[in-house]
DNA sequence: TATGAGTGCTACATAAAGCGTAGCAAATGG
DNA sequence: CCATTTGCTACGCTTTATGTAGCACTCATA
């Protein structure tokens, strides 16, 4: 279960999540993870690159053809985030 | 999304995945995730505790019903996993 | 040629998070 | 009383992330 090590660190699902539809440039994938910090972003996508989940085309970074295959299991994760946000205990106060 | 940021944080997929079969100690669990630092996993085990997504049996540690669902989603991760493993263009020399 | 806006990406100092080890208090069993 | 196991915390240190600034490059317009 080696991928848990990579989409696992901080910022990755979300990085596959912003690029799920169309393909961002770096700048405004950026902006779509709450201006994460470029060093990291970079990070992230050299190792998604080298992992070959990603790539940079014409339009900006864009999910390969290998990693589509997440995206028919992002859309569960969404479904189930959403029955979570209506059935868990305590919202609390989270920002 | 706000689940991405819950589970996007480090060892919380993991976590989870231990997780799946059967209640693990404090310690079991930390075992299983080498050995993964106490003060890390108990952040993270308190994080998923006021989520409602794991509870401390008897046993030890198991997801709640509330997180069954996603039962169903990190066996297809899993699956992707291992394709990726597979496919990926070139295995490098990660550690 | 130049100027301006966009791109991917890097440098730097600071803040935050994680790590490894040791150990505590409570519960259990001899 | 002692040993074992439990969940969990404290400590000092290393690693990682943050935020801001800016570089080098490309393209379009003038």
């Amino acid at each position: 279960m080696a991928v848990l090590e990579l989409v696992g660190q901080k910022w990755m699902l979300r990085i596959l999540w912003e690029l799920r539809d169309a393909p961002l440039t770096f700048r405004a994938l950026r902006a779509r993870c709450d201006n994460v910090s470029p060093t990291v972003l970079n990070q992230r996508l050299a190792a998604l690159r080298e992992a070959g989940l990603v790539e940079l085309g014409d339009e900006g970074y864009e999910p390969t053809e290998l990693c589509r295959g997440l995206g028919d299991i992002l859309p569960q994760l969404t479904d189930w985030s959403r029955r979570w946000e209506k059935e868990r205990p305590a919202p609390a106060d989270e920002d």
